[in-house]
RNA sequence: GGGGAUGUGGUGAAAUUGGUAUACACGCCAGAUUUAGGUUCUGGUGCCGCGAGGCGUGAGAGUUCGAGUCUCUCCAUCCCCACCA
């Protein structure tokens, strides 16, 4: 077959994809003969068109899942829509149109645009999380989770806008306040639906260490946001009731300390502080100042550190001394039991905290440091403490930690810092929290045939409101006689997002959330590809999610994600593109001009995946013009001759030193894809290669053309998952049919790769004196000898005396005189 | 305050197990082709030096025959978390 002299992306890229799309060559199935390999990318979020984020990630995955299904795999690859959320409401605002509307309508834009881009996926198996196919089976297994007791309602603490009297996300409250009318937001106490992640904290801990196939820092990122702590919890009684509270627990870490309690501090919601306000007008107002704070101020850990006496006291529970009671600002009423024992001496907030308030400064612990300038934080020798004198600091944890449990006043407890996942949106355009109420407000799971509840799509946003809260109609209700009142609350969308890998592998079942047989073939998610700032919330939630839904018999493995791969940011000019900087590229544009081909080749040449890749529009032109050379040396080939056999027994010098490079390229190259996943590395070995074919000098013998053919071929086949079209056109071009999506990867033969003879590098004391051929089987003594003969080797060894010679076979030989 | 990442030519980057620092590409310079622009091809391109040679991977020390790579101390930039008891 001949083809076109000059390379015309545009003609190929549209002819190959009408031959996917007529062929289905996307579309799988179940094959339990034969290996699967399940390769998902972050689905997005519909927001308009496709910007270069998602083409870097998609780009990603796209040529994983076609490297995988070269190397024989039943590969799917997966795409849908995270189509809930609040930019489709700000939108539907802006533009006067319903949420739902814009959000179809970004769908298909979107969606035309992946196909313009030649991402392989499997549109048979799309997703949108808005359509209540999906979201009815995430109602029902919320209200199996309340069967289980997993789920609860409990008030906590929002963002509130007293104006526009709505609950703002934290990053709509700017300086303190609201994001669209400057009012300074407060906290507010509103009841909201929980599920019980903590309940896994210590399974999502510890399965961290099965994942060896997530880059470490998401890992670490993971453990350091479950924050497991170990401590003690104590009991302090106070000296006299407060109403008919008579003590309270605190948690600490450092029990060890606790000899030196010089004060205690609570929460300004604690309980304690609660009912002193209450006759006290100072502390109610000091309250008040601490509840104006916003709850997700990045500046809270530098805030000034306040604290109020109460003047109540309470017990030490192990020496019976009176220590004050404060109310201060930076105890968390959420973390621990929202108190703590305060201990000046070993504690640099305490310490500064005491200095401020002139509170008892006492040394426990015998460690470095001088106690009148800063806390001594480091752990030793326990001093002034008693019984526990002389003990070691982790001797003393336990010790005292025993005691206080002998004296029914404490207990060893572990701590995580991770909360339960709040997931009431008080929002319209999400999924109805599946819950409803009776006339005296008691709550009740919808019946499973009740379900789902539908999201009216045809509404008029006021900008204020949500149209199912501004609608009585909507929460009205009647199952089997009963009246009840929907809850109009919506999911955070993090849920809808949790489980979408695995509706993939039946997402048409319409009589169960998924089909086991089918989720069990998938599952787990072989490879998954998205953005690190997912690397905690939608990765742990996930995660989380996989077990609940293991636990429901549903999966049967552990985890969601063998292998991870997080790609690094799109910059231009050093920044991170977006809208804001007005530092975008179009990729449309570019595809409009280069062709899809070209703008992959880029992407994925520019840089390693997880590094940030900095845009450079020379580079594109780079990218195309190799692209182009590929064709042409290709066209050239075609018309050069009849290519012969390839006899090993006849070939030239030249001919076996191209079907070298061609072997080890092969070699590289898929180490590069398979283990490494450096495409960029890869790219350029293809490139090397081309390099080399483009000064073949024997392009007219059979023989020379059959050489020449092996190592185009192979650069084709290697180059097929990034520029899948232009290569689908030359394999074609070649002899090949339209075989390319499961040609078998090329394999490097090892006799082409031996060498007669190799570059050895010869230095003196470390520098670079000479280079040698020498004979590739050369024994150490030959080659050592070879290296002392070498004249330049000579002249600087001059007369010095050889202290050492060292041969590292294949490399070099380092002479060391002095 | 805690955790993590990164730092190499004019630029994006490579060096995978401690073994020739700068592959590949961009840019630039020179030449060839072309009426010209564009395209394509060839050669050159870390710094100092006429040269021999020397220097060179953020800075400084250390281990080693040998360090971009390992250890320690700094500096800079970026990211994430952050009053977590």
């Amino acid at each position: 077959m001949s083809i076109e002299e000059n390379y015309l992306p545009q003609a190929i890229e549209a002819a190959v994809q009408t031959y996917w799309n007529e062929t289905n060559a996307f579309t799988v199935t179940e094959k339990p003969e034969q290996e699967k390999f399940y390769c998902l990318s972050m689905f997005p979020y519909p927001s308009g068109k496709l910007h270069m984020g998602h083409v870097r990630n998609y780009t990603l995955g796209d040529v994983v899942s076609r490297y995988q299904r070269m190397q024989g795999k039943n590969v799917m690859q997966p795409m849908g829509w995270d189509a809930f959320g609040l930019p489709a409401e700000n939108a539907a605002i802006k533009h006067n149109t319903a949420p739902a509307k814009w959000t179809y309508s970004n769908i298909g834009d979107m969606k035309s645009q992946f196909d313009q881009l030649g991402f392989g996926f499997d549109w048979s198996r799309e997703v949108a999380t808005c359509h209540p196919e999906y979201y009815r089976w995430e109602q029902w297994f919320f209200t199996e989770l309340y069967k289980k007791d997993l789920v609860y309602k409990k008030t906590s603490a929002v963002n509130w806008c007293p104006h526009d009297q709505t609950v703002l996300a934290n990053e709509q409250v700017i300086d303190g306040c609201c994001w669209r009318c400057d009012t300074a937001v407060e906290r507010k106490e509103i009841p909201q639906w929980f599920v019980k992640i903590t309940d896994y904290a210590e399974e999502l801990l510890n399965d961290l260490d099965q994942l060896d196939g997530w880059p470490e820092q998401v890992r670490t990122m993971q453990k350091n946001w479950i924050g497991r702590s170990q401590g003690v919890e104590m009991h302090f009684e106070l000296a006299a009731p407060v109403t008919d509270i008579t003590g309270f627990d605190i948690y600490t870490t450092r029990p060890d300390t606790v000899m030196g309690v010089s004060y205690v501090a609570i929460a300004a919601e604690h309980p304690i502080s609660v009912a002193l306000s209450e006759n006290n007008a100072e502390l109610a107002e000091f309250r008040a100042t601490c509840k104006v704070q916003s709850v997700a101020e990045a500046d809270m850990a530098t805030m000034e550190k306040l604290g109020f006496n109460t003047g109540v006291k309470a017990l030490h529970p192990l020496t019976g001394d009176l220590v004050p009671v404060f109310v201060a600002n930076f105890v968390l009423m959420d973390y621990g039991s929202g108190a703590v024992m305060a201990v000046p001496g070993h504690d640099q907030r305490d310490w500064e905290f005491a200095q401020k308030y002139n509170i008892e400064i006492k040394q426990v612990v015998d460690a470095e440091g001088d106690i009148s300038a800063a806390a001594i934080t480091e752990k030793g020798k326990l001093i002034n403490s008693g019984e526990f004198d002389g003990l070691e600091s982790d001797t003393a944890f336990d010790a005292i930690a025993q005691k206080l449990e002998a004296l029914g006043k404490g207990k060893v407890k572990v701590n995580y810092r991770l909360r339960d996942w709040g997931v009431s949106r008080q929002r319209y355009w999400g999924t109805p929290i599946p819950m409803m109420y009776d006339e005296n407000g008691a709550e009740q799971p919808v019946p499973a045939d009740q379900l789902p509840v539908v999201l009216p799509e045809d509404v008029e946003m006021d900008g204020v409101q949500s149209p199912i809260k501004a609608d009585p109609e909507w929460a009205k209700v009647s199952v089997n006689g009963q009246s009840y009142t929907r809850e109009t609350d919506t999911f955070d969308t993090f849920m809808e997002s949790s489980w979408y890998y695995a509706r993939y592998c039946s997402p048409r079942s319409d009589t169960q959330m998924l089909d086991p047989k089918a989720a069990n073939y998938w599952l787990p998610v072989d490879q998954y590809v998205g953005g690190i700032e997912h690397a905690i919330l939608h990765l742990l939630y996930s995660r989380f999610f996989h077990k609940l839904l293991r636990d429901a018999g549903l999966v049967d493995s552990d985890e969601p994600f063998k292998r991870l791969l997080c790609q690094g940011m799109v910059l231009k000019d050093g920044a991170k593109m977006s809208k804001s900087k007005g530092n975008t590229v179009d990729p449309q544009a570019l595809i409009d001009q280069y062709g899809a081909d070209t703008v992959r080749l880029f992407i994925m040449f520019a840089a390693p995946p997880e590094q940030s890749l900095e845009w450079s529009d020379s580079g594109v032109e780079g990218a195309h013009r190799f692209l182009k050379k590929l064709w042409r040396i290709a066209h050239a080939h075609l018309n050069a001759g009849d290519v012969g056999e390839l006899d090993a027994g006849k070939l030239t010098a030249e001919h076996k030193a191209l079907r070298l490079k061609t072997h080890s390229t092969i070699a590289k190259v898929s180490d590069d894809f398979g283990r490494r996943q450096t495409f960029n590395t890869a790219i350029a070995a293809i490139m090397e290669l081309m390099n080399e074919v483009a000064k073949l000098a024997d392009r007219e013998t059979p023989l020379g053309l059959a050489v020449e053919r092996e190592a185009i071929s192979a650069a084709v086949q290697m180059l097929a998952p990034i520029a899948p079209h232009v290569c689908h056109t030359l394999w074609d071009a070649l002899g090949n049919g339209s075989t390319l999506l499961d040609a078998a990867w090329p394999v490097a033969d090892e006799a082409a790769m031996t060498r007669d003879s190799i570059t050895l590098v010869v230095q003196v004391n470390g520098k670079v004196r000479a280079k040698l051929d020498v004979p590739a089987d050369a024994s150490k003594e030959a080659v050592e000898a070879l290296a002392l003969a070498d004249a330049n080797v000579q002249k600087h060894i001059a007369d010095l005396t050889i202290r050492k010679v060292i041969v590292v076979p294949g490399r070099l030989v380092n002479v060391v005189v002095g």
